[in-house]
DNA sequence: AATGCTCTTTACGGATTCCTTACGAGCCTG
DNA sequence: CAGGCTCGTAAGGAATCCGTAAAGAGCATT
C-alpha cells in the first residue's frame, strides 16, 4: 500500500451526527480521524495529537468557535477550516479574522470539503518544507524534490525513467495498460511502441529492484501492461 | 507586527464592470490594484509585478481560469482566490485542485472577500518569513544585504547570477526546472532560452565551487533542470 | 573616445539520454 | 514439438543536452 504519510484530521464539533458523517467520509481515504466534542477538548487535542488540519464547528457548547481558533493561533499554525450553519457574512468574517483559513457553510458538498482540505494540507506542507513522500518497501519517492531513494541512498533516474515510475505510482496497485503508459510518458503518438516499455521497465528494475529478474515492485501483466506492487 | 506595507492585488477578469467594482472597493484601502483582462496578460503580470494576491475569474476568453491557476503554480506560490459565477461543486473542486487557494461564488459579500484576502496575505507573510542569512557548506548568503561569501570572503555576483542563486536557494534540495528558473530570473517570455542557464550556472560554479567541473552545490539534472544541494 | 562591466549570442566537444535492433527465454496453441 | 507471440536483456549508434570559451552589443563611467 502506498503510505501517503497519512493526514491527521481533528473534528471539533458537539453534534455526534456530524462527527459520524465526517468520520465515515474521511476514514476510507488517506485520513486518520480524531474527534473532539467541545472546544476545550479540541484545544487539548490540537496540542497533543498535532493534527495536520482542523475542522471546527462554530456553535460549541463550552467556548465559541472563533475563540477556539484564536487560542489555537496563539501557538500553532495548523490549518483551520470552519464548518458552520451560520451563513451571515459577519460570522464568516469574524471566524476568518480569528485565524481560520477557510469557512464552509453547512450543508456543504463533501467533494468541496475534501478539495479545501487538500488545499490546506498542500499549503501547510509547502510552507513547512516537509514534502509529501511516498514510500513502499525500501523505496522512497519525494515528488516535490523529484528524488528517489532506495535504502536511503539516492538513485538517479533519467526523465523518462522518472515519468514512467510516476505513472505507475499514481496508479499504484492497479494494472496500467501498455497504451496508457505510452500515452502518458511519450505522448499520444507513441501508443503502439510497446518495445519502449520493455527497455525502460528493465532499466527501472535494475535501479530499484533487489533482484531485477524477480521483480518485487514492477510486475508484468502479460499482454496487458505493468503494475506497481506496494504491499 | 502591524506594518501595513501595501498589498498588491491582481484582478484577472474580462468583465470591466467587475474590475471597476473591485478597484473602487479596494483602492481606498491598503491595496494597490492591478488589472488584467485575460489569462495571458494575467500570467505575464503575475511574473512581472509579483502581486501579493490574485483574484481570478474562471470564465476568461483566452485561457480557462483553472489552466491559468495551474500555470501560475508551475513557478509561483502567490495566493489565488477564484471568483466565479459557477457554483457547481465540480467547478470548485477543479479550481482548488488546480492550485487555487480559495473559491468565492458571485455574487459574494465584499466583507467576506476582504476577510479571505486578509487570510491569504496573512498566511503568505507567515510562510515567507525567510531567514535572511542562509548557510550551506562554505557558502554564506545574506539576503538582506544581498551579499554572498565563500570561506568568509565576499564573492561578487552580477544581478542575474544573484537572482539565479536566490531561486535555487529558495528551492534548496529540490530540482528546479529550466522553465521555472528562466521564468523567475529572466521573465515569462524567456522560458525557452535554456542556453542562458548553461552560461550562468557555469559562472556561478566558477565563483562558488571549489572544483567547477565537479560541482558540489549546483548539480545538473539532465533534461530537467538544476538543483542546489545543501547536505 | 576609451575603459570596464554585464548581458546576450554563438559554436563546438563531450557527456548523457534516447531509440533501435537483435537475440534468447518463456508460454500458449495447434 | 513446431510455430507464434510476448517479454527481458544487452549493446551501439543517433539524438539531445550540457559545459565552456569567446566575442559582440549595450550601457555607464571616466
Amino acid at each position: 500500500m502506498v503510505e501517503t504519510a497519512t493526514v491527521k484530521v481533528l473534528i471539533i464539533d458537539d453534534e455526534s451526527a456530524i462527527r459520524r458523517f465526517l468520520r465515515a467520509s474521511l476514514d476510507p481515504m488517506e485520513y486518520t480521524v480524531l474527534e473532539a466534542d467541545g472546544g476545550l477538548q479540541g484545544l487539548r487535542m490540537v496540542a497533543e495529537d498535532k493534527p495536520n488540519v482542523v475542522l471546527l464547528d462554530l456553535g460549541l457548547p463550552d467556548i465559541d468557535g472563533a475563540e477556539v481558533a484564536r487560542r489555537i493561533r496563539e501557538w500553532s499554525s495548523v490549518p483551520i477550516i470552519v464548518l458552520s450553519a451560520r451563513e451571515q457574512e459577519r460570522d464568516k468574517i469574524g471566524a476568518l479574522d480569528s485565524g481560520a483559513d477557510d469557512y464552509l457553510t453547512k450543508p456543504f458538498g463533501l467533494g468541496e470539503l475534501l478539495a479545501r482540505m487538500r488545499v490546506a494540507v498542500r499549503r501547510a506542507r509547502a510552507a513547512g518544507a516537509m514534502d509529501p513522500v511516498i514510500e513502499f518497501g525500501d523505496i522512497r519517492l519525494d515528488a516535490a524534490k523529484r528524488r528517489v531513494y532506495r535504502n536511503g541512498e539516492e538513485v538517479h533516474l533519467t526523465p523518462i525513467e522518472y515519468k514512467l515510475l510516476m505513472v505507475l505510482v499514481k496508479n499504484a496497485g492497479r494494472v496500467v495498460t501498455h497504451r496508457q503508459l505510452l500515452v502518458e510518458v511519450w505522448g499520444p503518438a507513441y501508443f503502439e511502441e510497446t518495445h519502449y516499455l520493455r527497455v525502460y521497465t528493465g532499466q527501472l528494475r535494475h535501479k530499484l529492484e533487489a533482484d531485477p529478474a524477480r521483480p518485487r515492485y514492477i510486475t508484468t501483466e502479460p499482454g496487458v501492461g505493468y503494475r506497481l506492487r506496494t504491499d
